[in-house]
DNA sequence: TCTACATTTCGTCGGTTGACGAAATAAGGA
DNA sequence: TCCTTATTTCGTCAACCGACGAAATGTAGA
């Protein structure tokens, strides 16, 4: 089925899910973690990996009671595949994604979700 | 904040001005040219161009009355040469985009605007 | 200068978006 | 079963966005 025209870049075109594919480029992660990282509500942490996944950026399963979510590397479409590869590549200098990466060392969804 | 970060995406996150980039794939046009084609107004046009411009994604250059956009390919930076390489190879099976490239072998600013 | 026309800027309007908290849903373990 | 917790959905709000026409700006040629 034809994607919408935009569909891929409206996914990126807020910051916040770029922080987001830019931190699933390292790792697995379940909502709390992006949650714990980002500092947003989960109600809007969902939103934002329900347009991520809908673009087809994003793939999730089920693991207990966590959603995994990951990078739709793997993606039958060019465009997702090389704009994931796009985004992997880039922003590494930007305070913001260096900060999130040094954050996201720390979190751990065994100590946040646990307590 | 990251307002730099999903700069880029954001300019594309619209589909008239994804159809925008891909006309200028195929030529340097001017504003009336494009406003030709995408059927809008021209401040609308002049706003859609601006952006892309802003963002790093276009060039342009005045000759007599008329300004002349075109792709900012030789860009220095990574990202948008990236960016303008996959869009220009993406949407080519899109009907709109067909029609737009369809319409764009017609439109020629001497018979548009010299009337 | 004045006129014509390409383009930009301004003001406005309605639709969209991103944010939140609260409530609903789902799933593991006692 | 009940309790806890992760996630999603719902309702709301303010801010942003894309559209338009009108007015302003810039440039070529008479």
């Amino acid at each position: 089925m034809p994607r919408e025209l935009a569909n891929v870049f409206k996914a990126l075109s807020d910051a916040n899910r770029v922080r987001i594919v830019k931190m699933l480029g390292e790792r697995e992660l379940c909502l709390c973690e992006v949650r714990e990282v980002l500092g947003l509500s989960n109600s809007t942490v969902s939103k934002h990996l329900t347009i991520l996944r809908d673009a087809g950026l994003l793939l999730d399963s089920k693991e207990g009671r966590w959603v995994n979510f990951r990078l739709n590397k793997k993606s039958e479409e060019r465009l997702i595949r090389s704009v994931l590869a796009l985004v992997n590549t880039s922003f590494d200098d930007d305070p913001t994604i260096r900060n999130d990466s040094k954050k996201l060392r720390r979190v751990d969804r065994k100590v946040i979700c646990d307590i």
